[in-house]
DNA sequence: ATGAAAGCGCTAACAA
DNA sequence: TTGTTAGCGCTTTCAT
């Protein structure tokens, strides 16, 4: 007992000492500096921080703490509570920075930890391998991870270190068909219906759906529901479907079917509906360079698209604007769900969003 | 010695039990379990995971603990090393998440941080009051922070949170008239100078220089660099300088403009350059309304934009690239430095970088 | 070369 | 209610 007094009593002293002593030069301010000087135990400095439930205390000392805090400029070390809470209030975001629509993800992202007290860890290097990276989540002990993926590449090797690590995942646009992961996706079949009822009261007849694809892509199901939803619409409608695909990087055939359409005026603006944001600058390019006016000659639109993206475009276009901003936030909260209700088998694994109808001025 | 003793061996028996007991079901792994199973003490661990110098382990035991950790799958707590070594390899990334030039200093602080090994803490929440972050920055511990802000609004506050927390410091844009803060400029001059002679190149005629600015700004010293640099160049190749100065949203003043210089042939294709990258869709749109075509009959060039935010439009705008990403790397690099060489006052405090020229299909 | 031990700043369980 | 204490996982002297 006695030993351990001495112990006890020798470290606070010295380092209270310390404190004293070299408080100006080193200034590390800690609880027991705000505790010392408030007249209080440490303890108490915590309470006062955290509001720890059950454990009440006085106005005067409360406030003897607040005062103390404001005049020390104390901070807490958000390390050392987290080593204690086990909780690092820290969350990952990994995206590639190349990608523009990853902005958007990010602001979502944002509001929504701001919200919840998280803050965002960035790592989008796609360069690093995934293992390097699921290092550096583990060594940061992150409460979470939110990533961007993208519809046709899901990276068999992310659900690994997530099995692994056993940190919460949520994936926007990835990992539709696991239905283990928990993800974000686009309701793509409401995205063309919206846009060819759209699209039939501007014009009387219906439009061809341009699939625009790269070289050998196999059909992604957000591809394969966008097809599927133009079929019966148009059988529905009693139209005739006319569906063309067009590989990335053939100018030939973007020309051939602009000046095929522009001619072909059986009643009504001829107009194209357009499968992929990527496929968007091709078809205003062919047509400016055909000196076809996208609105007034054709009628264009995208069913797969953000609003943000197009705002410089001349004409304006259409589109069915995916909400990534709210996709961001929405994978927040999921995090959320899954950190604190543990397993509970409420949540549904797929959250869908739906597009929003952004008229511009080329449909 | 007995009471020490005693103490000790009760604390970390009592640890290896718990260890042993649960280690399946609470599996946080420690260098102490490394540690025991390469059957070494838990500071060769640590020598053997950051090359301590002056500390030398042999090749056994450094294999026998990297066997160890990889069976454990063991991953080093950053929050406790740091509490120790007093860094936490982690910096601060601040902006505007609305604007899309972030997204490229985020991937140019991205790549230069996997070089240095620090991580990036993003926020931009530019609701945020500014004593709010300096609060989260100090409980995290950051080692410095890198902000993007806008060459008009030079805030105040930012530089009072380095000056009270003494956390090394980067603006991107930002600050240039403050010789303190460290701060990655573009010289706006040059990018004028070579815009001009590239155009003179391609029409006879110089273009004339339209300064797009908001109501009520007042010039800043970005602005008044360009057009310095404008007159003065004028004056050295005995031209007549034609400035014109719009206010965002007077669309009938671009109309005017466009109008005027388009029937005002005297000599090669009139052509504009303008000052800021807001202009230029205003320009674009206007000129499409009155079916004019850019490139063909006027010709046009912006003197700070970039080209990545430009490649969708027709034609393609001539710019002069302001380097962000690169620009992004390099406020890492000064941070590096300010963290490093303590005071050194070998490093300038204004870094200029200088745009390029891309050329694109509008000049 | 190696290991013991101190202590970074905090929280939570317990004692008073 | 308030104060005491153990201990989070690590690095780093300091003895050996």
């Amino acid at each position: 007992m006695t030993a351990k007094h001495y112990i006890y009593i020798g470290y606070n002293t010295c380092y209270i000492l310390c404190r004293g002593a070299f408080n100006l030069s080193m200034k590390r301010v800690t609880s027991f500096d705000v505790a010392k000087r408030a007249g209080v135990s440490r303890s108490v400095v915590s309470a006062v921080l955290n509001d720890t439930p059950g454990i009440g205390v006085s106005q005067e000392k409360r406030e003897a703490v607040l005062e103390a805090i404001r005049e020390l400029n104390y901070h807490v070390d958000a390390r050392a509570s987290g080593m204690k809470t086990g909780k690092s209030f820290c969350i990952a975001a990994f995206g590639n920075t190349r990608n523009p629509l990853f902005l958007q993800v990010l602001e979502g992202i944002q509001r929504a930890c701001t919200e919840y007290g998280y803050h965002i860890l960035l790592s989008g290097d796609p360069n690093m391998d995934i293992s390097k990276l699921a290092d550096l989540y583990l060594q940061r002990r992150i409460d979470g991870i939110i990533s961007l993926d993208s519809v046709n590449a899901v990276d068999e090797s992310w659900a690994q270190v997530q099995k692994d690590s056993g940190i919460p995942f949520v994936s926007i646009e990835g990992f539709a068909e696991e239905s283990e992961v928990v993800s974000i996706l686009v309701n793509y079949k409401q995205s063309v219906v919206q846009a060819l009822t759209h699209m039939n009261e501007r014009v009387g007849i219906q439009p061809i759906y341009v699939i625009f694809r790269n070289e050998d892509d196999i059909e992604n199901w957000a591809e394969r529901d966008r097809r599927e939803a133009y079929l019966t619409w148009c059988e529905q409608h009693a139209r005739n479907p006319r569906v063309r695909v067009i590989t990335i990087g053939d100018e030939h055939a973007i020309m051939e079917l602009l000046q095929e359409i522009s001619t072909d005026k059986h009643g009504g603006v001829p107009s194209v509906l357009v499968n992929w944001s990527v496929g968007v600058p091709l078809m205003y390019r062919k047509a400016y360079e055909l000196r076809l006016r996208i609105g007034e000659d054709i009628f264009l639109m995208s069913a797969d698209n953000t609003k943000r993206n197009n705002q410089a475009m001349l004409p304006i276009l259409s589109v069915m604007d995916i909400p990534y901003v709210r996709m961001g936030e929405m994978a927040v909260h999921a995090l959320n769900e899954q950190m604190n209700q543990a397993k509970a088998p409420s949540i549904a694994n797929k959250l869908w969003v739906e597009a929003e109808l952004q008229p511009g001025e080329s449909s």
